[in-house]
DNA sequence: GCTAAGTGTGTTATGAAATAACATAACCGT
DNA sequence: ACGGTTATGTTATTTCATAACACACTTAGC
C-alpha cells in the first residue's frame, strides 16, 4: 500500500527542516510553557522525528531513528512520548495504519484523515463532525475523543 | 478500559443466540449465495463467534473460541475470514480497540462505532458522512471506505 | 471424465506492535 | 533537606498479524 506509488512523481514534501522546524519546534516549547507541560528531550525528539517526516511515521521507525548517532531508542521511551504528544495535541496516530502524524490543525481531541491507499500519504483535514455528535447525543453518549479516517487515493494517484 | 464497568448491572446482552442466531446466519448464506461469494465453515463460524458476542471481540479470543471441542484455531485461519467478512461487509475492524463486531447495519463501506471507554460497548450507528465526503471530494481525493471511532461513555457508564 | 486455473484451507514459523514491571533520576512545593 | 509526583532507563514479555508453502476443493473448458 504504502510506497506502491512509484507511477508518478507528484509528492510535495510535507517534512518540515532547518528554520521551519525549528519553529515548530520552539511553537511547542511556548505551548507546553503555558500549560504547565514538559517537552522534555525525548518528547521533543520525536515530536521532531514527526514533523521532519513527509508521511505517517510507524512507531518502530521512530524508535530506530531516535539517536543521533543511529543508536536507537528502547520501546517504552518512544511509545510514552507519542502518549504525550496525543494528549497535548501534538501528534494524532492513524488507527489503520499503525503510524504517527504531527497535528498539522490543532484541534484538540478530533481528528479526520484523508488517506491514500497507493502512496500513504495522509492529509489531516478539518472536521464537521456535527451530524456524528448530533447522533452521539441522541444515544446518550458522552463522547470525548472522535477520529475519522477515509481510505482511497488522492489526487495525484488518481490521475 | 473494557471491563472496568462493573458499578451498574445496565448492560443489555446484545448478543444472538439460538433461533436468532440461526436466523442470521441463514440471512448470511442467502447473502453470499446471491453474490457468488462461499461462506465455508470456518467463515460461517468465525461470524457466529461474533454475532453471539456482546461485545467487540479480539481476534485471539475468536481463535481460542474457534473449536466447538475446546481447539483453537490457528491464528491464519481466523484472521483470513475476518478479512472475508469484513471484505462483504458482514463484520467490522473496530481500529482504536483491535477488536472485531457484526456489522449490524449493512452500510457496506462506511461504519460508525460509539466506543464506551468503561464498560467496552461499541454501538454501531449510521452514519451521515455527508460533509467528510464533501472536504474529501474538494481535496481531490477518492474515498473508498471510512471509519469513525468516537470515544467516550455510553448513556449507562455516565450516570 | 480429465485437467488446469482459481480459490480456500492447514500448518509452521516469524515478524511487527505495544506494554508490564521495576529501578533510578529529576522536579517542585514546603 | 524532605517527600510526593512525574519522567526516564532497562529488561523482558505479551499481544497482534502475516509470510510462505503444501494440499484440497471447485469449476469451466476440452
Amino acid at each position: 500500500m504504502s510506497g506502491d506509488c512509484d507511477h508518478h512523481g507528484h509528492h510535495t514534501h510535507r517534512g518540515l527542516d532547518g528554520p521551519a522546524l525549528g519553529r515548530a519546534l520552539a511553537a511547542a516549547e511556548v505551548r507546553c510553557e503555558r500549560t504547565q507541560d514538559r517537552l522534555t528531550p525525548p518528547r521533543r525528539r520525536v515530536l521532531e522525528l514527526l514533523l521532519a517526516a513527509d508521511a505517517p511515521r510507524k512507531a518502530y521507525d521512530l524508535i530506530a531513528a531516535f539517536g543521533e548517532t543511529g543508536a536507537p531508542a528502547k520501546p517504552p521511551t518512544v511509545y510514552r512520548a507519542l502518549e504525550f504528544l496525543e494528549r497535548l495535541g501534538f501528534a494524532h496516530r492513524i488507527e489503520s495504519l499503525n503510524a504517527y502524524v504531527p497535528c498539522r490543525i490543532d484541534g484538540t481531541h478530533a481528528a479526520a484523515f484523508l488517506i491514500c491507499d497507493c502512496c500513504g500519504e495522509a492529509a489531516e483535514f478539518e472536521p464537521d463532525f456535527a451530524p456524528q455528535l448530533a447522533a452521539a447525543r441522541a444515544a446518550g453518549y458522552e463522547v470525548r475523543a472522535v477520529t475519522l479516517e477515509a481510505r482511497g487515493l488522492c489526487a495525484g494517484c488518481r490521475a
